[in-house]
DNA sequence: GTATCATTCAACCGTATGGTTGAACAAGCA
DNA sequence: TGCTTGTTCAACCATACGGTTGAATGATAC
């Protein structure tokens, strides 16, 4: 999941996506990369749940999961309110032996 | 960023680190890896600016740096919310032309 | 000074990853 | 039916990455 988070072309997808929904080929169309290349992206967004892939006529629309990034959301906060809790907890410490 | 955090090691050292900070032998000793792998995993973070190194003495004490989660979690929120917003206008429209 | 412990650096190895091309598969349209 | 467009698949290439080992540097203790 943040392995797919950590290539700048599959986070400008991501941004892309977060304005509105579009085929892959539309996706391609604003990058220098082959076809296969960006599809392969979108593959890699997919497959961590990301986005997701569904058929309209010959198109492949991909939409963002907006979900997804509220988990990873909520991972990062959860070592983040840790250790400002462990901060928090130094700083009561400090202040009870002043 | 997102690259430092892709690895599970990695990962599982800031989580270690979100409880206490410690030296880079520290904690290296609760890995398979070698000391000079562990060693390297940390470099990672500390370029990706999620952890600090500063010298205590012969060790490096090793720190999480919680404003840097938080940017990541700004970062992903940014996207999220810009979905959302989306999905609240579409929303909206639906409602409108009902 | 030397010995010792913690860390860094450099070279190396195997595998994963981002990228390519070309062929194959779907779906619509003449 | 064939033709065109959008997508997937497979093989391949170069480089980045996680890991190793061994030597070099830093910092303390003797």
């Amino acid at each position: 999941m943040f392995g797919s988070l950590s290539d700048p072309t599959r986070r400008d997808i991501l941004k892309r996506l977060s304005r509105r929904s579009s085929s892959v080929g539309e996706i391609a169309r604003h990058y220098d990369i082959s076809f296969a290349g960006i599809a392969k992206h979108v593959d890699v967004l997919s497959r961590a749940g990301l986005v997701t892939k569904t058929r309209q006529g010959k198109e492949q629309i991909v939409e963002i999961v907006p979900e997804a990034l509220a988990n990873a959301n909520g991972y990062l906060e959860t070592y983040r309110n840790l250790w400002e809790r462990r901060l928090d907890r130094l700083d009561a410490y400090l202040k009870k032996i002043k």
